[in-house]
DNA sequence: TTTTTTCTTCTACATTTGTAGAAGAACTTC
DNA sequence: GAAGTTCTTCTACAAATGTAGAAGAAAAAA
């Protein structure tokens, strides 16, 4: 399941709202926003690849995401790791807890959340 | 500065080698490896993007990364952080941390290595 | 029920991306 | 130095992507 950045923009918005009609859709967008028919392509290509689908109301549907955003965003991750880290998870931990620009206070929380899933493997 | 996956396969083979000829450059490729005059084109179009550069020995050419690999993942991190967790890394350390495949030992190190930057930023 | 608004489907088209042939220049090897 | 090898530049083209107009159907508003 690979989307474009203009799908993975408007997926964006359902997973937002959970679900959506295309004013919704609409309404989510930044000025300038795209046309109706753009938007529309985009919903249908989404349906195609399996991302989305839609209960139909009368003459419009309403679209909702068939793809959690969690599961994509892991897919991301993964990829990420895959590309760039020798698919190595820990490598890619290390580099990011010396790059990011995270606080010292959210290092403790990420410092508690990594302990508490020491714990977990333990379990 | 956004390649795209082909340009960004070329890329891991400089970043591998640090620079290299045609030759090697196609020699780092699985089979099927692609036509020379493709590598070619990829070759131009990242010299044009202003993600490597060359240097001429007679009628060939060394190239070499100007975008170096560190700085990159360093983009698509911030840009995963950015599109799917609320541009907040913490949340992304968060998800990171309980979503990936870490086995306890590597959890371990990450704890490890967090505690030192905690140090790092109390220093 | 006429008009207006909203959506969908079709069609279209410029860009970007992935791939590579043709042709010629330069280098290497007999 | 004739032939083969290696590269580069030009050109090409299909597929994917981003965007949207035209037209018609259905729903909503007047």
């Amino acid at each position: 399941m690979k989307l474009t950045a203009a799908e993975e923009v408007l997926m964006h918005h359902l997973w937002e709202s959970g679900k959506a009609f295309m004013k919704d859709i609409l309404d989510a967008y930044d000025d300038p926003k795209p046309a109706t028919t753009t938007v529309a392509t985009l919903l249908k290509r989404l349906i195609d690849k399996g991302a989305i689908s839609y209960k139909e109301y009368g003459n419009s549907r309403e679209y909702y995401p068939l793809v959690a955003r969690d599961a994509y965003s892991r897919t991301q991750v993964s990829g990420l790791i895959r590309n760039f880290f020798n698919n190595s998870s820990a490598q890619f931990a290390s580099f990011f807890a010396s790059e990011t620009d995270l606080s010292a206070d959210e290092l403790e929380t990420l410092k508690t959340i990594v302990e508490q899933e020491i714990q977990k493997r333990k379990a």
